[in-house]
RNA sequence: CGCGGGGUAGAGCAGCGGUAGCUCGUCAGGCUCAUAACCUGAAGAUCGCCGGUUCGAUUCCGGCCCCCGCAACCA
C-alpha cells in the first residue's frame, strides 16, 4: 500500500499578479511532489489563492468593481500560471472564497472558541486621516504618520476577537525541539530534521516564541471592512484575513466534513494530516511567524495535528540583493521568462541558480547567462554530442534499460549509484540545489571523459581493442545521460522525458534541447 | 542594549583551526563527437576593520564599521 504525503505552498495574496517568488516556491513544492510520487507515495499537493482582507477590498474599490469580481480575475491569473510553470495537473487549487473553505474557516473558529482560545477585547488603533489607514506603532515616526506629519492621529477603539496565542508558548517550543525523522526511501536509515528548515529560521522563530507571545486580533469590524468571512454568531465582525487563510491547509483536504459528518471526503483529513505525519509547508521568510508559529498554535487550539515541516525560502531579489519592486522597475516577470526561455529553463533557474534558503538575485541577464552556460552549453550540448556518437556508431543501451523501467513502474525511484548519495540527500533535506549540483557534476565528468578518451575517434579505429574501448566509453556516456534524465524527472520533467526518448530511440535530438540565446 | 542574516578574486556563492575553493566573466592554448559548443592552463582575494586565544585563524572569542531583512496585512 502506498504511503501518503502532503505538501503545500503558502497561498499567495491576490493583491497583485503572480511574481517570481511565488513561481519559485511552487516549482520547488512541485519538484518534491513529483519526486514523492515517483517514489511510490500517494501525494496531495496544494496551492491556491488568499482572497480576503483590506488590501483586496481597496483594490477592488479602486478598480470600481465588486471584490468577488476582482478576486475572480486575479485568481484566474494564478491558476493560468500553473501549466506555464510545468506544475503537475494533479495539484489542488483552493481559493479562500470557495464555499467549503468559508464553512471550514467558520467551523475552525467555533472549535477554537469552544476550546476557550478566543475572547473579545477592546482594541485601540491609531488611524491616520490623511492615509485613511490604521497605523501600527512600527509605521510611525516620532508618533506621527511619516506621510502626513502635520495631521494628528485619531485613536479609534473597537471591539475585536482575539486569539489566545500566548497560551501556546510552551507547546510551540516543544514542537520546535522535537525533531521529525524522515526515512531515506525504503531504507531504515533515518535522519533528524528540524521542524523549520533551514535551522537558522528555526532558531529565529524559537527565539521569537521564547520572548513571549502576545494574543493577536483575529477579527475586523464588518462596517469598516466587510470583505472577509463572517464570524460565526456575530453579525458585526468578519475574520482577520490570516485566520481565515491559514485554515486552507486543512479545508483543502476536506476538513471538517470528513471528520464532522464523514461524508464529503471520508477520512481524507486523517489520511493527509495524520497518516502523513503532518503536512509539509513551503513559505517565504516573511511568512515564518504565520506558518511556523501562528498557524501551529491555531492547529493546537483546534485540537488538530501540527504540520510536519515548514520550509522557508529566501526572497528573489534584483542585483545586489536589492528588493524587487514595481516602483523601482526591477521586477522580473516569470511569465515573460518562460516565454523567452521555456518552462524547464525557468524551473532550472529556480532550483539550481537561486539559493535554496537565502535571498538570491534574478535578472534577465543572469537568467540568460545561466541558461547558456548550463542548459545550452552544458546539458543540451552533452546530450547532442553523446547521442550523435551513439546514433552514428549504432551503439545503444536501450535494451538494457528494461529492468530499470520495470522498477520505476513499481514505485521505486532509483537513480544510479554515481549520483545517489548527494542527490538523495538534497531531496531529503529539501535542498534541491544540492540535488541539481549532483546532476550537473555528471555533465562535467562526461564532457571531460569525451575529451580525454575521444571515443568518436576510437569507434572508427581499425584496431579491435580501440574499437571496443570506444564502444564501452559511449555506453558509459549513455548511462550517464540516462542517469541525468532520470534524476531530472522531478525537476525538469519535459527535458527529462526528451533525454530518455533519445536514448530509447537511439537518436540525437532533432533540434537542440536548449538553443543558445 | 528589539530580532535575525550577511561582508571571501569583476559578479554570484562554498569553506569554518594547518598550502584559499567553485560557477560565470576575462586571457592563452588544445580538440573537432557536439548547440562558435567541449577540454586544459593563466591572470585576478592582504577572506570588512581592530584586538585576543593559539605553535598557527578566513575559520574560535571580544569590540567596532558597513549592508540587508523583519518588527505581528508583502513568497
Amino acid at each position: 500500500m502506498s504511503k501518503p504525503f502532503y505538501i503545500t505552498t503558502t497561498l499567495p495574496y491576490v493583491n497583485s499578479i503572480p511574481h517570481i517568488g511565488f513561481a519559485t516556491e511552487i516549482i520547488r513544492a512541485d519538484s518534491i511532489a513529483r519526486w514523492k510520487r515517483a517514489s511510490g507515495f500517494e501525494v496531495f499537493s496544494n496551492t491556491g489563492t488568499d482572497e480576503h482582507g483590506l488590501k483586496i477590498f481597496q483594490k477592488a474599490k479602486e478598480a470600481g468593481i465588486e471584490p468577488q469580481v476582482y478576486v475572480d480575475q486575479v485568481a484566474s491569473k494564478f491558476k493560468e500560471l500553473l501549466p506555464i510553470l510545468g506544475i503537475s495537473p494533479e495539484v489542488n487549487f483552493i481559493r479562500t472564497t470557495d464555499k467549503h473553505h468559508t464553512k471550514a474557516a467558520q467551523t475552525f473558529w467555533q472549535l477554537v472558541d469552544k476550546n476557550g482560545f478566543i475572547y473579545k477585547k477592546n482594541y485601540s488603533v491609531k488611524y491616520c486621516i490623511g492615509c485613511e489607514l490604521e497605523k501600527t506603532e512600527s509605521e510611525l515616526v516620532e508618533g506621527k504618520c511619516p506621510l502626513h506629519p502635520l495631521q494628528s492621529l485619531e485613536i479609534i477603539n473597537e471591539e475585536n476577537y482575539f486569539f489566545r496565542f500566548s497560551a501556546f508558548q510552551e507547546q510551540l517550543l516543544d514542537l520546535y525541539d522535537k525533531s521529525s525523522s524522515s526515512s531515506v526511501n525504503n531504507s531504515t536509515e533515518s535522519s533528524r530534521q528540524p521542524f523549520v528548515i533551514p535551522e537558522s529560521r528555526q532558531r529565529e522563530i524559537r527565539a521569537f516564541v521564547e520572548r513571549g507571545l502576545d494574543d493577536f486580533s483575529i477579527s475586523r469590524l464588518k462596517s469598516k471592512m466587510p470583505w472577509g468571512i463572517p464570524v460565526p454568531e456575530d453579525e458585526e465582525q468578519v475574520m482577520y484575513v490570516w485566520f481565515d487563510a491559514l485554515v486552507n491547509y486543512v479545508s483543502a483536504v476536506g476538513w471538517p466534513d470528513d471528520v464532522v459528518a464523514d461524508k464529503a471526503m471520508p477520512g481524507s483529513f486523517k489520511k493527509w494530516c495524520v497518516e502523513t505525519g503532518g503536512m509539509v509547508q513551503y513559505c517565504g521568510k516573511d511568512n515564518l511567524r504565520q506558518q511556523s508559529a501562528m498557524w501551529q498554535a491555531m492547529l493546537l487550539a483546534a485540537g488538530l495535528p501540527t504540520s510536519k515541516t515548514v520550509i522557508v525560502d529566501g526572497f528573489v531579489t534584483a542585483d545586489g540583493g536589492v528588493k524587487m519592486s514595481k516602483s523601482l522597475g526591477n521586477t522580473v516577470d516569470p511569465v515573460a521568462l518562460v516565454k523567452e526561455f521555456g518552462t524547464d529553463a525557468m524551473r532550472y533557474y529556480c532550483l539550481h541558480e537561486l539559493h535554496p534558503f537565502e535571498d538570491s538575485p534574478c535578472t534577465v541577464e543572469r537568467f540568460k547567462d545561466a541558461y547558456n552556460a548550463n542548459l545550452a552549453n552544458g546539458l543540451g550540448n552533452l546530450v547532442s554530442r553523446v547521442m550523435k556518437m551513439a546514433e552514428t556508431s549504432g551503439i545503444t543501451i536501450a535494451d538494457k534499460l528494461k529492468t530499470y523501467e520495470d522498477s520505476l513502474k513499481s514505485g521505486k525511484f532509483i537513480v544510479s549509484a554515481i549520483l545517489s548519495t548527494e542527490y538523495m540527500a538534497g531531496l531529503e533535506e529539501y535542498n534541491l540545489k544540492k540535488s541539481m549540483d549532483a546532476i550537473w557534476s555528471i555533465i562535467a565528468v562526461s564532457d571531460k571523459l569525451i575529451q580525454v578518451k575521444q571515443p568518436f575517434k576510437l569507434v572508427k579505429s581499425e584496431d579491435d581493442k580501440d574499437k571496443a574501448d570506444g564502444k564501452s566509453c559511449i555506453e558509459t556516456l549513455l548511462n550517464n545521460i540516462h542517469t541525468i534524465g532520470v534524476a531530472l524527472q522531478p525537476f525538469m520533467p519535459t527535458t527529462a522525458q526528451m533525454i530518455l526518448e533519445c536514448i530509447y530511440n537511439n537518436k540525437m535530438p532533432a533540434t537542440p534541447l536548449f538553443l543558445r540565446k
